[in-house]
DNA sequence: CTCCTGACTAATA
DNA sequence: CTATTAGCCAGGA
């Protein structure tokens, strides 16, 4: 992580550390827990700067649609992987169903 | 400093 | 369902 990238990145892995196995979260609901609405973008943005032995469960944040926003040829297949070993599923369309799947958190930033 | 890109989203047509 | 638009802002050239 670099020096420069703060306290903003802090707030979103904080959150992202926060969901629950099974569980997963989208960009836009990370970016409002951490205290930074409308940053959705950041948060993507963050996730990718992350190192692979950071500890932060990355996979479990999707986008709005409940899809992968990598490529699926590339890391995407890591992150669906990872995530139907935790018995999260995929439908046809490569999505989740975010209706049964959303992480619901009591409490935001905190 | 400016310009462009991008793990995004919500609103609108 | 798809397409377009505006809003966001960190980093690299």
């Amino acid at each position: 992580m670099k020096p420069g990238a703060r306290s903003t990145y802090e707030r979103i892995y904080r959150v992202v550390r926060g969901i629950p196995r099974g569980r997963v979260a989208t960009y836009g609901l990370i970016a409002r827990l951490a205290g930074l609405p409308g940053h959705a973008r950041q948060v993507g943005y963050a996730l990718h700067a992350l190192p692979d032995d950071s500890g932060v469960p990355w996979f479990r944040v999707l986008n709005a649609r409940g899809e992968i926003s990598l490529s699926p040829a590339g890391s995407g297949t890591v992150q669906r992987k990872l995530l139907e070993a935790e018995g999260v599923l995929f439908d046809k369309r490569g999505r989740v169903d975010l209706g049964r799947r959303l992480w619901k958190p009591r409490a935001a930033v905190r």
